[in-house]
Formats: structure tokens, C-alpha cells, sequence
DNA sequence: CAGAATATGTCAGTGTTGTTGACATTCCAA
DNA sequence: TTGGAATGTCAACAACACTGACATATTCTG
């Protein structure tokens, strides 16, 4: 609890401080307010709101998917989930097969519409994230997904892991 | 739109691949849920929610701060903010003191109780955000504040260096 | 095969948080 | 002093999360 002594090891933990701490929960706060505000405002266009856009998002990134699978991903209730889908379904951009070895599960996929809706989403999305990467410069990006993939819980950063493979 | 190229300047740009962008938005979205869960909890137990976090971290930022002022960081209308700060006050976590100068501003403080409150939350969050930082190292903290505040919008950047004084 | 377990979907109810609209109070400047 | 701007409050509504209960279809297991 509270201030990690100055010149602990010698080697410099300042950047240990609370006042450093409120720093980067700040940033945390005020950077995902604008990332998420170019497709925010796309969405709200079009009667969407995030929900939409993470269900998109994560269809997209994995066709075929399963609602469980997006339930785990996602980590919200298949009610909650379910009212999403249902008008994505609804208005023709998400489709839902049912599964060829178990007839149970029920594979989405994006239409044509549905791609354009992510594609239209995740520039302006993309756009943001590549001014800031640029601006910063690779090692800062480094940085950045380090510290991030260190605050996630233990079991997203096992789906986080899962989805970066094929990555590099 | 679309893929930098391979090779571009010599000089990698590799890190600014729509892959790597994926990895980056996915990074943002795993982090920041990891970034709530401590205090959400914490909060759902005493039947707040993240609005009510948000509001109590900025009274205690800027103690004695207007309703306008804390409108403008937090981004939302008066009317929800004011649903929050009444509950918070009829609670006994904030005081609202009418301005001396100007009779319309109501300044706002937490109670002890609300400070109180306050560092249970950040104490939380703080806990999460010390064990990244430390895992990941100052020179990765470095750069996460970098790409973080390249992603703010410019307003919110203002808001953010202003908030950052005396800190450094 | 009978029954348990799994995967999905639905209905009803509730709470938080955002929105808009209407309005009261206070301040300031013409 | 009066009208407009600023500040804050109240009421009603929408989006989206949650819980709980339950229906249906399918698969697995003993």
C-alpha cells in the first residue's frame, strides 16, 4: 500500500510512484476514450453502439466462431450478447450456420455487408492507432503492448496470446 | 487505407502492419478490461458503477473542482453526471459547497468517507498498474505513456497535461 | 435407450449510464 | 434593470449490461 520508497535499489523506481501510477491510469483513461471515438461515432450513424462493434470485430478476426467462443472472448452474457447478434443477424451482416460436426453450435460469419460495416470501422480505428504508433516510433510501441499485455487478466491474456499467433 | 509497405524507408515500419494495428486495438481492449476489474468489483458491491469511480478519482484529483470542470474531463452531460454526484452526495462521499465568488458554481470535496472510498478503489487499481509496470520495466512504461497519449484526442491531451503538472 | 450435459435462444425484470428537454437560480453586461 | 449566458437540477427515455428462469435441440454417457 502507497509510495514504494525513492531510491529503493538505486537503480531508480520513481517510475514506481503513486504519482506516477495516477499518471498511467489517467492515460489508460483518457486513451481509450479516444480510441474508441472515431467508431463510436460511426456507429452511433447507424444505430449500432460498441457491442455491435465487438461482436463485429471478433467475427471478423475469427470466421465461423462460435457463440460460446465470442461469449468467452467478449465476457458478457449470451443475453446480452444474444440481443446483439440478433439485429446484426437481423439486419444481413452477420450469418449464423449451423455447425456441420455438431449441430448444436451455430458458426458466424460477416456478409459482404457486415465486412464493409468492419472494414469502415476498423480504418478509422486503425487510423488513430497508426498516427499514435508512428508518432511514437517502435520502441514506445513495444513498450506499450509490454505493459498492456502485463495489465490484462491471466485468462485474456490467453486469448489475447491465441489471437496474436499467426502474427509474427 | 490499408497496408504500409514491406520496406519502406529501409528503416522498419513492420510495427505499423494492419496486423500489427489488430494486435495493438485487441491489446487496448484486453488491457483496459483488466484495468476496471479490480475497482468494478469493489464498486458492484457497494451498487456504484464506473461513472461513480470516475467521478470520486476527479474530485480527489482537484479537490474543490465545479460540476462544468469535471463535465469537461469526463466527457458526459451534466445531467448524468449529475445522477451520479447526487447519489454520491445523499451518501455522504461527496460535500457540494456553493462558490464564494460565484453563487451558481458548487464546488465539490470528497468526505472522509469518500476518501476513504477513493484509495480502496485506486489502492486496487493502482495494485494491478504497479505490477505491470514493474514486470514490464520503465523503459516499456515509457513508451505505453507515449503511444497512450498520442491516442487521446487533442482536448483530452490538454486535459491530461494539465492534470500531469507537479508531477514531474 | 434414459438421462445428464452442452449449446443456443428467449422472456421478464432490474440497474447503470448515457441521452434530450424543461426549468430554476445566479451572474453580468448593455 | 432587464435580458442573455452560465450553472446546476429534475424528469423521462434509450442502450446495454446483468440475473434468473426456462425452452429446444443435440450430443454424450452409463
Amino acid at each position: 500500500m502507497g509510495q514504494p520508497n525513492q531510491s529503493q535499489t538505486g537503480q531508480s523506481l520513481l517510475f514506481l510512484t503513486d504519482e506516477q501510477l495516477r499518471v498511467g491510469i489517467e492515460a489508460m483513461f483518457f486513451a481509450y476514450r479516444g480510441f474508441t471515438a472515431d467508431p463510436d461515432r460511426i456507429l452511433a450513424e447507424k444505430g449500432y453502439g460498441r457491442a455491435h462493434h465487438r461482436a463485429i470485430h471478433f467475427i471478423h478476426r475469427s470466421p465461423g466462431t462460435t457463440v460460446n467462443n465470442l461469449l468467452a472472448i467478449l465476457g458478457v452474457t449470451k443475453q446480452s450478447l444474444n440481443r446483439v447478434l440478433r439485429t446484426l443477424i437481423e439486419d444481413g451482416l452477420v450469418s449464423n450456420t449451423v455447425g456441420q460436426k455438431d449441430r448444436r453450435e451455430r458458426h458466424l460469419h460477416l456478409t459482404e455487408a457486415g465486412e464493409t460495416l468492419e472494414r469502415t470501422l476498423s480504418d478509422a480505428q486503425r487510423a488513430r492507432m497508426r498516427a499514435a504508433f508512428r508518432s511514437a516510433g517502435p520502441e514506445a510501441v513495444a513498450g506499450f503492448r509490454t505493459v498492456l499485455e502485463a495489465m490484462m487478466d491471466e485468462d485474456m491474456r490467453r486469448n489475447y496470446a491465441t489471437l496474436k499467433e499467426g502474427t509474427e
